[in-house]
DNA sequence: TGAATTAATTTAACATGTTAAGTATACTTC
DNA sequence: GAAGTATACTTAACATGTTAAATTAATTCA
C-alpha cells in the first residue's frame, strides 16, 4: 500500500517523505565532495585528514579540542585521524606544558608541503562550482546555511535542555 | 605562522579555509540531526535505517537499486542494513521472477508498524524546525539545495567526461 | 589536604562511508 | 549458442561516525 506514489509537483520545494531536510543536504554535500574527493585521493588524502591539515595550516599549535572544533569532527574520529597522520609525519605532537592531559598539535615540513601542493587544487574546483552555479546564489546557499546553523545549530553539552 | 588569524567580517559569507562548503552543509545537517537522531534512537534505529524504512513505506517491492537511490546509500552500505533489518524482520526479501540477479524488498507488517510509530514523531520534529527557522526560508533553503544538486550533481557512472 | 568532581583525551564496539574486487545472472553478438 | 560484455548485487578492507566507557590530569570544596 504506497503512502504516495506521485512524483511531487517542480514547484513544491515542501519535505515529503522521500525528501528530508537532513537528505537534501546530504545530497547537495554529496554532490561537491564528488568534485573533490577523486582531487584529495590523488594527493593521498581523505577528506577529513585534509580538514585537520587545512585547520592545522591556519591555527598552528592547537590542542585537540579546539581542533575538533575547527574541523568538525568528533574526538574519537580525530584521535584516530591525528595518529594516522603522526604516524606519515605530516603531523607533530607535543605535549603542553601547563595541562598534561592535552597535547597540541602542528603541521611538520612534509605537512606544510601537502598543503601547498592541495590548496590550488582545491581552490581550482572552488572556483568551477562558483562558475557553474553562480557566485550570487552561492552567497545565498552559504548565508542560508549560517542562519539554520544559527537557528537550529546542536546544543553543547553543558547547554542540556 | 598562521595564514589567517582574523575572524571573518559578520557580512562576509565567502568561503575561505576555514568555512568550505562541504563542511557548512555537514554542519547545517549536523544541527539538524541533532534533533532527528535521539528521536531515532529512542525507537532503536539509525538515520540510514530510518531512510531504507521510509523509502519502502512509499514505494513497496522495490528492488535494492531503486532502494539505493531513494534512499541515498551506496550499494554496499545498503546490503549491509537490508541484512540487518531482515534479521530483525523489519524488512523481508524476495526474489524477482524476471530476474534472477534482483531481489525485491518489503515491510513487514513489524516494519510497518514501525514506521507508524516514528512517522509521527519525526513529524513533530520538522513542525519544531520549521518553526524555529521559519517557513520562508526553509523552503528557500530546500531551493537552493535542490538548484547546487543540479548544477553540480555527481556524473553518473554511465556519463562520465 | 584529600575526596569528589570536572575536563581532555583515548579506547571500545558497532554502524556506515568509500573504493575495489568478486560472483552470479542477463544480454549481445558473431 | 558459446564467448564476451554488462548488470545487480555482495564481499572485503580500511576510514570515519556514533555512543558509551575508561583513563589520566586538573579543579573544587568540604
Amino acid at each position: 500500500m504506497p503512502i504516495e506514489q506521485k512524483a511531487a509537483a517542480k514547484e513544491e520545494p515542501i519535505r515529503d517523505f522521500q525528501h528530508s531536510l537532513p537528505m537534501e543536504l546530504l545530497k547537495a554535500r554529496e554532490a561537491a565532495m564528488s568534485r573533490f574527493r577523486p582531487m584529495l585521493r590523488s594527493h593521498g588524502l581523505t577528506e577529513q585528514q585534509w580538514r585537520v591539515i587545512r585547520a592545522l595550516a591556519a591555527f598552528d599549535n592547537i590542542d585537540a579540542s579546539e581542533l575538533a572544533k575547527r574541523s568538525f569532527l568528533l574526538a574519537p574520529s580525530l584521535t584516530r585521524i591525528l595518529q594516522y597522520l603522526e604516524k606519515l609525519q605530516i603531523v607533530a605532537r607535543a605535549s603542553d606544558s601547563q595541562d598534561q592531559r592535552r597535547s597540541v598539535f602542528a603541521l611538520t615540513k612534509k605537512g606544510r608541503s601537502i598543503f601547498e601542493k592541495v590548496g590550488p587544487d582545491s581552490e581550482a574546483l572552488y572556483i568551477q562550482i562558483e562558475q557553474e552555479f553562480g557566485l550570487a546564489k552561492l552567497e545565498a546557499l552559504y548565508s542560508l546555511l549560517a542562519e539554520f546553523y544559527a537557528a537550529v545549530r546542536p546544543l553543547a553539552v553543558n547547554e542540556k535542555s
